[in-house]
DNA sequence: CTATATGATGGCAGCGACTGACATCAGGTA
DNA sequence: TACCTGATGTCAGTCGCTGCCATCATATAG
């Protein structure tokens, strides 16, 4: 074999999920995942920003995922209809690598630091989809609003399909709840 | 003097922000908030558990208040219009220290950590208010969404607040937002 | 086939955030 | 006066993270 192993990075990635599962993200050392995957410490921060970045390799592409699946929405669509068709097309990807993305979820809900980079990930996919409407023509404060509700749909939704026992479909729990939100937002005044 | 000046705490707070405002986040290191405060590294951790967190200590106040307003609402009071009614107190009480609130913004703003901490402090403010609201009857996921909706209209509120060059009332602010925002959500379907 | 350029990696020193353990001091109390 | 308690100081040590330079594998030029 030689000195350089394939896939580095995904090398990486899989021997930090193990060690968070194994014993919890503090108690692993950057060093230690290095080490399982065959490679130095100074190799790991060559592939990632920092400790907490291995765990968000994936949001870039779910990103660009979401912002083509709001462009290619029909015209006539209402841009919280456009948010919501986009929500509902990425869960049913999500979906499909279920048992990761609980197990994933499992690791980052335990640690306050984690919760964190995943709320500024969720922070930057509502400014990606604001603007993604703003090319649709929707105008500010409209575009903002529609994407950061869409994106308070898809993390509700998306707490209760991790921590609901059977596997209802994501998709389906979003379009749920942005018919509840209508109802809530619809009252008086 | 003695060897205790009062306000230890208090101290650490101004001293961080008067740092952070005249060189940047990451270039004031503890030891030197701690120094201009006349106390030691170590003590600067007794008081607040990170660095990031003397930015954040009024966070737990505002809690509070946020929660007591909404548990004070008119009983007849939908739970979006609990909400409004609580974030536009909140943000007149805010209005008052405009000039502090805009220092400490700018700050945030410019440091990707600072904002992710800010993040969460707004995730458990929904939280918090989304407890508010079930403690008034409103089931779930209603109240959930209810509560993120009211911090996603905060959070694009506060923006133009802030980004704007005129002191514009922020309650009015709100109040036009849940307005859109409501105009928004009530697309077909 | 050899030499060289390029990119990925390793090793090391060093800074700053954060923590545990222990000593010290001010103020109150028996 | 002796003691207790809480806030602070000091020190050593771990870990995340970075800059710098050496090293190795592969590709390409010659």
């Amino acid at each position: 074999m030689g000195r350089w192993e394939p896939d580095a990075r995904g090398r990486l990635e899989r021997a930090a999920l193990e060690l968070f599962v194994e014993r919890g993200y503090e108690q692993a050392t950057v060093t230690e995942i290095a080490r399982r995957a065959g490679l130095a410490q100074r190799t790991f921060f060559r592939h990632f920003a920092d400790k907490r970045e291995v765990l968000f390799a994936g949001a870039r592409t779910q990103q660009e995922y979401l912002v083509s699946a709001v462009a290619r929405a029909p015209e006539a669509a209402t841009p919280i209809d456009a948010v919501d068709a986009a929500l509902e097309a990425a869960a049913a990807e999500l979906q499909e690598r279920g048992e990761y993305a609980r197990q994933r979820q499992a690791v980052i809900a335990a640690n306050q630091e984690l919760h964190e980079r995943e709320l500024i990930k969720l922070a930057a996919l509502a400014a990606a989809i604001a603007g993604a409407l703003r090319r649709r023509g929707v105008t500010d404060p409209a575009a903002s609003l529609a994407a950061e509700a869409g994106i308070a749909v898809y993390k509700i939704s998306f707490e209760r399909w991790v921590s609901e026992p059977g596997p209802p479909d994501l998709p389906g729990l979003i379009r749920e709840s942005f018919g509840e939100l209508r109802e809530v937002t619809a009252g008086t005044a």
